[in-house]
DNA sequence: ATTACTGCAAAGCATTTGCAAATGC
DNA sequence: GCATTTGCAAATGCTTTGCAGTAAT
């Protein structure tokens, strides 16, 4: 089916951010001392197929058949690793299971999650970043990252 | 050990806590036509002996053996009864355990989370609130609650 | 050649669940 | 007495890990 490593059945878009973080990656595996594998190309790539948000273990089961096959320890190891790296972001929101965004070409933005459709909505305010910044300053507190997400129902649930 | 049915071991505020607490669960309970039991009220008292953040699997041990004993089970599924009932909040930031947090007698508030110590900090901020309302009402969407957790470094951990 | 990585399957581990006995109503 | 809960232990399901073979440098 797909063709990770050609590439030709891919979307501009995301070939784009392939071919953009492939070698950003290449940089960090080499400084950290680790090898430049197929596997670890193929795992990058599938995450950015993926537009949005995506958990560990579907990506892994993508990934367990078919001539791009990775086995599940490697892509969970590779997700770890592209975490390090700065491409995604895991997230522990709603269950016991690690989902994972992109934080590469993706600007810092913030989450409402639907309670009764379990949609992700994105957003970002400006303020907000204002006031957390703040909060730090005088909590002294060092800010690396900082994640919101506020529950509810979204306009399509509220109206049924 | 502790007397926890008796209650002559514990602190004053945890005494008043649970005495202001327990009869809303009753009631909680009975609105759910769900049972008033010695092992939902030993839950109650020992997580409200918790002052601050506790995590699921350790209330489950504290409660596993001694006079006050209840199974894991029921822990686990007494403490999604106060999380309906809205005594407790859970929280699923640093690692796969659940978190739990009081928020009964206790103001909305955020957190920062120190990567070097694992501390949590509480805050509060005013403007934040109303940023997240703005948001909410922007994007027609309808808060339950929120979470803001700011990741980095506590000023301790810095000074090292 | 050396050393890291991969695949596989087995192990971990917090949490959930099935069922018989116990308890609340 | 009848229905819900409990305790126990077994099952679940995501994630991690050990190890022998494989690939990268």
């Amino acid at each position: 089916m797909s063709k990770v490593q050609e590439g030709q059945d891919l979307e501009e878009e995301v070939r784009q951010s392939v071919d953009e973080a492939w070698p950003l990656f290449v940089d960090f595996l080499k400084k950290r001392q680790a090898r430049v594998t197929q596997a670890r190309k193929i795992v990058l790539t599938q995450v950015f197929s993926r537009h949005d948000h995506f958990c560990a273990d579907d990506l892994a089961a993508e990934l367990s058949s078919g001539p791009n096959h990775v086995s599940r320890g490697t892509v969970y190891r590779t997700l770890a690793l592209m975490e390090e790296a700065g491409f995604v972001r895991v997230i522990r929101d709603t269950d016991v299971h690690a989902h994972y965004e992109h934080t590469f070409n993706h600007p810092n933005h913030e989450h409402m999650i639907c309670d009764a459709c379990g949609e992700f909505i994105e957003f970002t305010d400006d303020g907000i970043m204002e006031h957390i910044a703040d909060a730090c300053k005088r909590l002294k507190f060092e800010e690396r990252t900082h994640r919101i997400v506020v529950f509810g129902t979204c306009e399509k649930c509220r109206r049924k």
